[in-house]
DNA sequence: AATAAAATAGCACGATCGTTCTTTTTTGAT
DNA sequence: ATCAAAAAAGAACGATCGTGCTATTTTATT
């Protein structure tokens, strides 16, 4: 607080302090990372430290003692999933104006990560699927997270209504379950079925619910 | 195929296959009946040997004997779960006039069986969670069932358009697609995030997809 | 009542699970 | 270069997993 020359020292303390954390936090991330790609295709139930630890080429104490647990590895991977959702659904969407645009996006981007292909599954249907009937902090984290994303969806076609975009009468809640039906059924068909499709199917049902909420003009 | 008086012999021998068949049968029954019901709730990848021998009082290894493998355990609850699905769903619907009636029981009598509030949770849609990235016979099974039962759907549409009550240009496809949603939406607000409004949301849902094909009349 | 067959139990196997310890290696600051 | 702290490894634990093998018990038939 008020020492002669301690810039350099402070400057000094700064630099390592970083460095000090940087190798546990990078590896720490770097499983976690391997941990949600794991999460994603075996789910969050049948991700197993001892897995985890073959792919990361470690030892089984080595991830663990990251986590101290496997319901903390688990809730890790839930928060690192919900900021690449963000990333790459949420904010995206936010910088366009708010109203129509803005929520034509937010379906299109949440589309896109639902289908997305090769990797992934959405985390957020399997996990729901897996801890319905599982209490605990696991299932929290999971749960407090997707309420999370479905109120900025809701938001966001309140938003739409409020700039007249949609019917003066329209019931938000209602129209974001149809929303959140037709990405389920995209996830559903898609990853499950393998049926080429849904993609188009779950545009194509985007648009109707649309036209039935009273949007008036639509270029996709 | 020719013996003289064989009419006694040939009744007991019946009598006493039927006998024979049964011990072993009618708990391999009772079995299958408490696997699906843990599989409800634990999923069809949790559902273990040991917890099932507990429930049943029974040991491992007598458990094990009926069926072989974890793999054909699993597949028998789909079994079983695909026979009750047709006989709370399916047949009921079966006996209304094809058409409009006949749709919309089958949507009702699957949200009944999707939203069941104290058991249950739909087999087909944990089960397509859990599966959609793991090969195997279990997942054909799986998708086997599902099939099965979104053709009948699909069918149900298309007698009603045939039936002319629904527009003439109704792309039944995309309509069962829609109506798959809604039942995805419904179970995974009520199941998982335990909203009780749900039913409802799915109910108005299914009139917003009739509107939009052009049912003329939806009583009740 | 006797007997063959079917159903169940008992036991053990190798594997893997999450977790806890202790030891070694690596890291970062002086 | 030294040294404390952090990170990782190693080994072991009790449990549970699916499964195979061998008794034992129960069942159904004569």
């Amino acid at each position: 607080m008020s020492q002669p020359i301690p810039v350099q020292k402070d400057a000094d303390k700064l630099m390592s302090r970083q460095r000090m954390l940087h190798k546990g936090q990078q590896t720490k991330a770097a499983i976690i990372d391997a941990a949600l790609g794991l999460a994603t295709q075996i789910g969050l139930e049948g991700l197993s430290i001892g897995a985890l630890a073959e792919v990361m080429s470690m030892s089984k104490s080595g991830v663990f003692a990251h986590f101290g647990s496997r319901e903390e590895l688990q809730i890790s991977v839930i928060r690192e999933y919900h900021h690449q959702f963000e990333q790459e659904v949420f904010f995206p969407a936010m910088q366009l104006p708010r109203g129509l645009p803005r929520l034509q996006a937010l379906f299109i981007n949440w589309m896109a990560r639902t289908s997305a292909e090769i990797d992934s599954g959405c985390l957020y249907i399997s996990g729901a699927a897996e801890f319905d009937d599982r209490p605990g902090p696991v299932r929290d984290a999971l749960a407090s997270s997707v309420k999370t994303w479905l109120t900025a969806l809701h938001r966001a076609v309140v938003q739409a209504r409020d700039e007249k975009h949609l019917l003066h009468g329209t019931d938000a809640t209602q129209m974001s379950f149809e929303i959140h039906g037709l990405i389920l059924a995209l996830h559903y068909e898609a990853r499950f079925l393998k049926s080429s499709k849904s993609l188009n199917r779950a545009k194509q049902g985007f648009e109707h619910i649309l036209q039935r909420y009273g949007a008036n003009s639509l270029k996709d």
